[in-house]
DNA sequence: AATTCGGGGAG
DNA sequence: CTCCCAGAATT
């Protein structure tokens, strides 16, 4: 079947590696070419996969579900089928299609990373795990996932997905993320050394089967190819893998947020290139901070982008980001002339579900009726 | 090593 | 509601 060499199970230290061997491979394979789904980014079997096709799908993968990215990534290859033409394009009009994507400093990286390639290497990626791993937004998995899945390099590829099933075969039971060392040591024992091993589809199909079989809630180890070789499945406390710090309770911000306008135009903000949501337009709102009330009416004057009569709504617009939950109430006021206002720009009111607001923001417009 | 970055789908 | 996802960059 299937030839590959594995990497020797050399520092695992407290983990037996008995069934460290070409079965788990082979096993995961002969699934893989069963169940194999097709993806928009996913070459067909025997084609090779286009470099840029899986950088954008792996950088628009990043904590993000097959199911939201699919749209996007189709969007985006519509737009800018190249990385040339990616580069060629504005950062404003890329971070605009990504919005609503979330985690948007992947969207300015992703940019300058197309650039750099572009411009500097020849619109050629890299090929090597490390060459990849020195452009923007490419970390250690994305780099691994690359090499192995557009070059076939045997590189050892560990995602949430896959730190999830290789904890529970090897039953690892340090905590995240003091776990990621052994769990990636635990990887590479059953990972092809060869690219006669397929290492692309290895990781495409171990990815796979944390996302469909291998699931954190409720695993379906009654159809998984690796069940026999499961540590975890076996003893049966697969949900206890793997073993994560408990969560803090995320606090609570309030703001008021401004809603300006003057002959059917709004008053929006770029907000600057750094932090929560940088580069993205949005409102403009009091500081977003942690606090049981909303700031009082004499509180916020000053925060407004203009001085005069504001009308402010009583609903309440929720939103929660990945540390805090945030609760907005709007402010409403019309000018007679189209003020200036520093990072402000205005829009047609038409347009606005053109520009691009992140999700936070898109919340906040039915309270402006 | 800990924090900061979005948003949505599943349960 | 809670959990967590094809993580990276910063501190």
């Amino acid at each position: 079947m299937h030839d590959a060499t594995y990497n020797k199970p050399a520092a695992l230290k407290g983990y037996s590696v008995k069934n460290a061997t070409t079965d788990i491979s082979n096993d995961l394979l002969d699934w893989y070419d069963r169940e194999r789904r097709s993806l928009p980014w996913r070459a067909e079997p025997g084609q090779r996969a286009d470099p840029y096709r899986v950088w954008l799908s792996e950088i628009m993968l990043q904590q993000t579900t097959v199911a939201t990215v699919k749209a996007y990534f189709v969007k985006f290859l519509k737009l800018w089928p190249t990385v040339e033409a990616l580069a060629q394009a504005p950062q404003e009009q890329v971070l605009k299609e990504w919005a609503g994507l979330g985690y948007y400093a992947r969207a300015r990286n992703l940019h300058k990373c197309a650039r750099v390639v572009t411009g500097e290497l020849g619109g050629q990626f890299p090929q090597s795990e490390d060459g990849l791993r020195a452009l923007p937004g490419i970390g250690d998995y994305t780099a691994a996932a690359i090499a192995a899945i557009a070059f076939g390099v045997p590189a050892v590829v560990v995602d949430g997905n896959i730190e999830r099933v290789v904890s529970r075969l090897f039953r690892i039971n340090d905590m995240l993320p003091q776990a990621k060392k052994p769990i990636k040591a635990a990887a590479a024992t059953i990972t092809p050394t060869e690219r006669s091993g397929r290492p692309g589809d290895f990781a495409q199909a171990m990815m796979d089967l944390g996302a469909g079989v291998c699931t954190p809630r409720k695993p379906k180890c009654s159809q998984c190819p690796l069940a026999a070789h499961c540590k975890a499945a076996t003893f049966g406390d697969m949900e206890r893998y793997p073993v994560r710090k408990p969560k803090t309770v995320k606090p609570t911000r309030r703001a008021i947020s401004f809603w300006l306008t003057h002959n059917s135009h709004i008053l929006l903000e770029r907000r600057a290139d750094k932090g929560l949501l940088g580069g993205m337009p949005g409102l403009f709102s009091t500081p977003w901070v942690e606090r049981t009330e909303f700031p009082g009416a004499g509180e916020w004057a000053d925060a407004a982008p203009h001085q005069g009569e504001w009308r402010l709504g009583e609903t309440i617009a929720k939103h929660t980001f990945t540390h805090f939950h945030l609760e907005t109430r709007l402010a409403v006021a019309a000018v007679p002339a189209r003020l200036n206002v520093e990072n402000g720009f205005w829009v047609p009111l038409a347009d606005l579900a053109d520009v691009g607001l992140p999700t936070v923001f898109k919340k906040m417009l039915p309270l402006a009726r």
